[in-house]
DNA sequence: TCAGATCAACCGCCAC
DNA sequence: GTGGCGGTTGATCTGA
């Protein structure tokens, strides 16, 4: 019956090891996609595409139509009424 | 014979419709784990943990996994600073 | 009384000119301090210092400063961990 | 004839915290200026002006035009070749 | 020239 | 509903 680690209770303490630990499995998991992701974008660039347009591009397929379009009106009206259009 | 849609060629295109699909495909996957993450972190808290504490718990264990490598740099840094490097 | 440019009214388009000029000088600014800044690197580089280790030591020196506020934040760290927050 | 600190010669030392003395005086002025930029965009935005767009139209504002338009067609292509323009 | 690191901007959530 | 905050992303700069 010994008193240390007992703070939270070893219950909570044990709950708390267990969720940290599906936290780190789940996020490196996370860490290997996103190297997958790069390792494509270094692909498309070995064939000759542009990898910021690639990302911009990537971006706007996953916009909303719309939305894309009116943020690109009120821009074009800022550069307008700059005359940098 | 058509001649639109060819300013890529075909097969460029091709490629490039590949790049995006694969580039979705995984984003989706790691969406989908940046779910788990968040759900994980939800039932925690439904068990009475603290979410932002639990994050600060996380990113520290992820830390002193990093800090060996980390009190390498600073004798790296030591020795660069005896102009040793 | 012509109506073109009238989109964003005068008003407007010329409020905006004006935030887009300030913004442009705060940033010159901002970049000719940069430029001192990498004149200083490259001054010290001259005699003989390593760059790379001085970045790291004024940062470390910028750290220093803050540490005593990661302490707070640790100690506010451990009383969230026993519940107490 | 005292040894400690002398790693480095005292000269080098004084140069040392000269140069990063001055590192911080600099960095100093910039973080000022970065909140004075900061402020700006904050007064534009009471003024009714969306940031976001304000900051898109600022750097457009510093790129090279033809540069510029130059991306702007590479981008135009892809999503040409992907159907969603 | 390119990969890697550093830093500022954006975007969600959370608390108020 | 709003403001602050943490995390993520994108850009810039350094160093190989």
């Amino acid at each position: 019956m010994a008193e240390e680690e007992e703070v939270l209770g070893n219950n909570a303490q044990g709950r708390l090891r267990s969720f940290i630990d599906r936290i780190e499995r789940l996020d490196d998991d996370r860490k290997a996609i996103m190297e997958d992701i790069k390792e494509v974008f270094a692909e498309a660039k070995g064939e000759g595409f542009c990898p910021k347009t690639l990302r911009k591009t990537f971006k706007i397929s996953q916009m909303d139509k719309a939305k894309r379009q009116e943020e690109e009106a009120v821009l074009a009206l800022y550069l307008s009424a700059l005359g940098l259009d």
